[in-house]
DNA sequence: ACAGACCGCGCC
DNA sequence: AAAGGGCGCGGTCTGT
């Protein structure tokens, strides 16, 4: 069952079935409709833009199991026909749909009032019902300009591509709604351990005010500000220390006596600043941290989020993030994601060989860097990410179809032409212009390029893969207690009840093993999911 | 005073 | 040993 939903007014609008001729209906309850509908039937939910309509739902305590977002889908079918420039809109969709041109962007996002469904310019039901049919049409039938696929893109992957990214939202909003449960005691007591005890009034605390003048003490310069790159350069060149940059790795190699207590204070400088007591006050509430989290927000699919830095968040606080008595955390990351999705676009027999048995990187140190994991790992992220590597001969005889790929990717790129995922997210354009371009200037421009689309194929696929266990994840824990709480790029957080744990761990590694066969087919190597069952985050790895 | 660029660093 | 991809954020610095 295909069910349109266009809001009119808050907490009021109009459902239409899309996959029957049944009349229109309005509700003045949208809330309390879609959940007795979503009980009965289960149906797709075909909407504008989940954002705007969900986050009332959920707030309400009203679940959907699917949905389909039209505008993340009009943004992925807009990507695949090379056409970036043009408004992902339903508005704009609509008006195209009609051989109109598009009405002028409405001001950026904006703020939507937490308790209403936000229908300002919200698209009525005759839009909704026509995107949708021309989406469908446009995945039954993909048309784009040529591009580098590494796996022949159709409507399966299209379709596929459009659920995921739709499930995607529907799990932002659950996640920034339930929260990762987060002891506000435990991460002030850190603080005070690490910078002293918390200032009244703002201001440096006593362990950075103290490593503040020691460093200034060593560098003869009274008052530095070792906030400052330029203060910080201008005092060791005074000393007769000339550096480039004050970055932590470039410090570490000068010998100086201010370098030990800078490095220090640049460390706790960051703790203060980035996850300090100001970040405690505006983002942990009632014992959760809820941050905003934004599906396929980033070119490549992978999420985003605003405000709270919740895909940064340091090994150095995760102690903070404890299970509610009686649960446990499940901690699960994809091991060796990347180059695991390299093996299996490229099918390359040896790497699959080399990751089948755990391992990635310690089989291939063995087999070609004399046991030495470290400079394997590094040599193998060079390749993927880009650079020209010392080692990267040796791979090159070693794993010749993964390295082939990578080298498709970016010659493609060099070249201006496009790159696909595994189910068909499609690389932006590169910036026009490259007459007026210096040789040195086009040159460097065509190899950045490259490095991008080299990178955009393993990192595309593998959001890919993340956004479908995702989504297969949700459907498995809905109707048990246990909760997503944190999605970060290739690892899950699941907040369990202790009695539950073992249930969702056998989700977790179901969801990867599905995700696996829906994204990738057939593979070389396994793309393991292994949770963790753990009462703290600091304790996941 | 404010906006935007740049720096440096956290995460994957 | 070295350094290539993607982000968000808070600080300083610079231009208006």
């Amino acid at each position: 069952m295909l069910i349109a939903v266009a809001p009119t007014s808050p907490n009021a609008g109009g459902l239409q079935r899309l996959d029957a001729d049944e009349p229109a209906s309005t509700t003045d309850d949208l809330a309390t409709t879609i959940a007795r509908v979503e009980n009965e039937h289960h149906p797709r939910w075909v909407w504008a833009d989940t954002g705007s309509i969900y986050r009332n739902l959920t707030a309400a305590g009203v679940r959907v199991q699917r949905s389909h977002d039209l505008t993340m889908a009009e943004r992925a079918l807009l990507g695949y026909s090379g056409r970036w420039g043009e408004s992902a809109s339903v508005a704009a969709a609509w008006a195209r749909a009609r051989g109109q041109s598009p009405p002028p962007e409405p001001p950026m996002s904006e703020p939507t009032q937490p308790t209403l469904f936000s229908t300002a310019g919200s698209p009525p039901l005759e839009a909704i019902a026509r995107v949708h049919q021309e989406q469908q049409d446009a995945v039954a039938r993909p048309h784009g300009p040529e591009a580098f696929e590494p796996r022949p893109i159709g409507p399966r992957q299209l379709d596929l591509l459009i659920t995921a990214d739709s499930a995607g939202e529907l799990a932002a909003t659950e996640m920034s709604h339930v929260g990762l449960p987060w002891r506000a005691d435990i991460h002030d007591r850190l603080l005070a351990d690490a910078l002293g005890p918390r200032p009244r009034h703002g201001g440096r605390p006593a362990k950075l005010q103290d490593l503040a003048e020691q460093i200034a003490s060593a560098l003869h310069t009274p008052l530095l500000n070792p906030d400052s790159p330029a203060e910080v350069l201008r005092a060791f060149a005074k000393a007769g220390v000339t550096l480039p940059s004050t970055r932590a790795r470039l410090l570490k190699q000068i010998e100086h006596p201010a370098i030990e207590p800078l490095l220090r204070y640049k460390a706790l400088s960051r703790l203060h600043t980035a996850n300090g007591w100001a970040w405690l006050a505006s983002w942990v509430r009632d014992g959760r941290f809820r941050p905003e989290y934004v599906a396929a927000a980033v070119v490549s699919g992978r999420w985003a989020t605003r405000g709270g830095g919740a895909l940064q968040i340091p090994h150095s606080v995760r102690s903070a993030v404890v299970a509610d008595p009686g649960w446990v955390l499940l901690v699960a990351d994809a091991q060796q994601l990347e180059p695991r999705v390299l093996a299996a676009l490229s099918g390359d027999r040896a790497m699959g060989e080399a990751a089948r048995h755990g391992d990635l990187y310690a089989a291939l140190a063995e087999q070609s860097f004399n046991g030495d994991r470290k400079a394997a790992k590094v040599g193998l992220i060079s390749a993927m990410y880009g650079g020209a590597s010392p080692a990267k001969a040796i791979l090159q005889r070693r794993y010749p179809q993964a390295l082939a790929l990578l080298e498709q990717a970016a010659r493609t790129g060099e070249a201006g032409g496009l790159v696909r995922s595994a189910l068909g997210r499609t690389c932006p354009p590169g910036t026009a212009g490259w007459e007026g371009l210096s040789e040195d200037q086009s040159v460097r421009r065509s190899r950045d390029r490259g490095r991008f689309t080299r990178n955009f194929i393993i990192q595309a696929s593998a959001a890919d893969w993340a956004g479908v266990m995702l989504a297969l994840l949700r459907r498995r824990l809905s109707g048990s207690k246990a909760e997503l709480v944190f999605f970060c790029h290739d690892e899950v957080v699941v907040h369990a009840p202790a009695e539950e744990a073992e249930r969702a761990a056998d989700d977790i590694r179901q969801a990867a093993a599905e995700a696996t066969r829906l994204v990738l087919g057939e593979v070389v190597a396994p793309l393991p999911l292994a949770p963790t069952a753990v009462r703290c985050y600091a304790d996941g790895k």
